[in-house]
RNA sequence: GGCGCAGUAGCCAAGUGGUAAGGCAAUGGUCUGCAACACCAGUAUGCACCGGUUCAAAUCCGGUCUGCGCCU
């Protein structure tokens, strides 16, 4: 790491300076899937004081331990954790909602006088709150929403992107036909704001965070984060994940949900209703975990700012820790310590 | 030893004279209310090897090697 902005300031140095002592500290913690964040959280929160707010699409969710990779009560070791089991897995979740969620625990977390630690692996989740992204425009309604699954549905998804075209041309080409999904999304949210969604999306990009944060990736090695799944994942069968899903499958999740498009529920959900081997399932499961990952490691890439650690660059968590309190001191997300060499 | 069948990318595989489909994996990327979602883009100057026929061969012919099966 180095302090290469500190050359070209601009002139208003002085007043960005101020502001940005205002700003209050936020700690972000992630990287793919099994490089081992969790350990690594709760020594952070320790050194620093901290509380962590997961930032995980998943472990939000009741009952879903297992294959959510849920870190067990014992492990917290008195850390205060948020946003874990808070939701059952009938509800819906998505950005807007963790976003809302989270800015309230941090507001909470800082008049106790502590910091905010984002730990998880969901980049969208992280952006969402990193940046303040505005999400405010929707009514709830859903029911436009339908019509458009509809229509892609009968009349094929080239006809919703000629809809998207007509209204929302930069979007339009932006947005492959066949990704119904967010071309959905921004028929909607010209409807709902009366604007096209690139310009939403150029302006919300713009912005920049109103925290004093550090954003910190967690990586290793890619054979050996793959092997480190493809372990996982046999752990997670033999600690039960198979039950843990029936159990699901009992109380009457299904396939619809968003809880259960969760890596390791769709698999082993098409298992329990016959539609392939345990076998089948867990190589899929492995796989889909793996794309997960690289995916995962994309999104991180094209973020700004962001502090790589690369695992085997350390001989362990201490000393990483140690390389990421530097880091944190430096830029002022923590105070300078008196008398530091 | 003889006969037959096969050998095309990391894997599966189409192509049987006209200039290498497709799928999976691997890799890179997109993402601003389903994000553990959804989606996009590449990837064999070369078809086991050597030689021949032909304007033209992964495709035809001869030989070699390897694998599989059958026979003695």
């Amino acid at each position: 790491m180095n302090n290469g902005s500190e050359k070209h300031n601009p002139e208003g140095i002085k007043t960005g300076f101020a502001k940005e002592r205002e700003k209050k500290p936020l700690i972000i913690l992630t990287g793919p899937t099994a490089a081992g964040k969790t350990a690594l959280s709760i020594a952070l929160a320790k050194a620093v004081d901290g509380e962590i707010i997961s930032a995980d699409s998943m472990q939000v969710y009741r009952g879903m331990d297992i294959g959510s990779a849920k870190i067990r009560p014992e492990e917290m070791q008195g850390v205060p954790h948020h946003l874990i089991d808070v939701l059952e897995p009938d509800e819906e979740f998505h950005v807007a909602r963790f976003q809302q969620m989270a800015k309230a625990c941090m507001e909470e977390i800082w008049e106790r006088g502590k910091i905010p630690i984002l730990v998880g692996g969901t980049g969208f989740y992280i952006q969402a709150v990193l940046y303040d992204i505005d999400f405010t425009e929707n009514s709830g309604d859903m029911s436009y929403r339908r019509k458009l699954e509809q229509i892609a549905r009968e009349s094929g998804p080239d006809v919703l992107h000629r809809m998207l075209a007509a209204v929302d041309e930069r979007s339009a080409e932006q947005i492959p036909a066949n990704n119904v999904k967010r071309v959905i999304r921004a028929l909607e949210y010209f409807r709902e704001a009366g604007e096209p969604i690139s310009a939403h999306n150029e302006r919300e990009r713009q912005r920049l965070s109103p925290y004093r944060a550090a954003y910190f990736v967690l990586n290793r090695d890619r054979a050996e984060l793959y092997s480190r799944i493809e372990r996982r994942v046999d752990e997670m069968l033999q600690e039960g994940l198979l039950d843990e899903v029936r159990a699901l499958r009992d109380r009457g999740c299904t396939r619809g949900m968003v809880s259960m498009q969760g890596l390791g529920y769709k698999e082993l959900l098409d298992h329990l209703d016959g539609n392939c081997t345990l076998e089948e399932a867990v190589c899929r499961l492995k796989r889909d975990t793996r794309h997960f990952a690289k995916r995962q490691l994309t999104w991180f890439r094209r973020e700004r700012d962001v502090c790589w650690i690369q695992r085997e660059e350390f001989p362990d968590d201490a000393a990483i820790l140690k390389h990421m309190l530097e880091i944190l001191r430096a830029r002022g997300v923590l105070p300078k310590q008196n008398g530091e060499p």
